[in-house]
DNA sequence: GCCGAACCGTAACGTACGGTACGGTGAAAT
DNA sequence: ATTTCACCGTACCGTACGTTACGGTTCGGC
């Protein structure tokens, strides 16, 4: 069942990997106005090869979908010497992280193109975007959450309620109000001191 | 500027507002999918009458979602006896009407919507969609936030900063999920739950 | 009863775009 | 040198849908 939703590179040529940057390219300024004709223009490529490569329109978008999402890959949290210290740390750099990935113009493009499809798509890029974005940022956390937890340091009952509500401290109106087109400026240190600020709240709601 | 965001029945008959509900109707279940025809066919009235009214797609688009949105409303907050317990029970009851409309059907198809033309749209629908959603909650809890504060109940520098706390804290990841079409069971009593568990924690974290 | 306005239902128009076909080119294989 | 293959560029086809046009019906005003 999972199978296909997260193999990102399944036999990619170097110029299909190219065409796919093309296509992402043209995801980010046209969102879901992207036509095969522009992608083929942008990517110097014929519409036959798209076509022969990807089938059609929709497994081209899921291409490039899959592809960019397995290419982000949740940050990775190195479990060692944990105490309060690095723990509160280790909240930090994910939160900026998830943050980083949140607010950059290809996952606002991703994530738009998931939403409109969503529920009306054979290949349900929602699935995809959810898959290797909420819920791979899960499974990456949870390790550390459970590890605060068998150290002392952390109390909760249920990982995935307490992943959840780091989530919304993190996140908050951010990805929403990007999603509906606000600008919002949205600088290296601005995240830095968000996710700053949430891991403290984090640690001040269920530290032990 | 923000005039023409807000204003919802700008003279609207009895007749107009049946063919907005048959759209929204078709927004509901068909999504970005819906056609000039299928409104008409639906609210039983002729694709000339959805052009005279309207205008053009967008038109009817907007239409549909100013009239929704001005229906909404955020929930009211009585600023009345403010105690600790009071307060409490505002920021439950708040987080509940929050996530009751957040997760209704309508909320998410327009939010689809909203985001599906975000940035490529003259009307830009996904600032009406703000302005009547997202803004409006903060507009209509940070007074009660404010009044907290003199109260002596609450802690914070900047009202806004705190509203989008409470935000990330009742919404956390359920917008973000069914925008993206993950079905995800959301009962009166989950709710309730969710939004009385936020309120104890903004309180832990922001009260004095 | 007659007129015009408003509206319904449907047919027709125009176009953008997904998808296909085809001729042409460069490179590797034989 | 010739074949083959993968690909480019472009012209072409079919269709869905936004938009317009028009004949027919209802209804309020005279």
């Amino acid at each position: 069942m999972a199978t296909t939703l997260d193999i990102g590179d399944r036999d990619l040529t170097e110029r299909q990997k190219a065409v796919l940057t093309a296509a992402l390219d043209v995801l980010v300024d046209a969102g879901d106005r992207l036509t095969m004709t522009e992608v083929a223009r942008r990517a110097s490529c014929s519409k036959e090869t798209l076509y022969k490569w990807f089938g059609d329109r929709d497994g081209l978008l899921t291409a490039t979908v899959q592809w960019q999402a397995a290419k982000v890959r949740a940050p990775i949290v190195d479990r060692q010497k944990l105490n309060r210290e690095s723990l509160s740390q280790s909240l930090h750099a994910f939160g900026r992280d998830l943050l980083t990935v949140l607010t950059g113009d290809i996952s606002v493009a991703l994530n738009r193109l998931a939403v409109a499809h969503a529920g009306a798509d054979k290949r349900d890029l929602g699935r995809v975007v959810l898959e290797n974005g909420r819920i791979a940022m899960g499974r990456r956390l949870k390790p550390v959450l459970e590890a605060g937890r068998e150290a002392g340091l952390l109390r909760f009952e249920d990982a995935e309620q307490a992943f959840r509500t780091y989530f919304g401290l993190v996140v908050r109106d951010v990805q929403i109000r990007l999603l509906l087109g606000d600008r919002l400026k949205v600088g290296g240190a601005e995240i830095d001191r968000e996710a700053a600020t949430a891991a403290d709240q984090f640690l001040a709601l269920y530290g032990a």
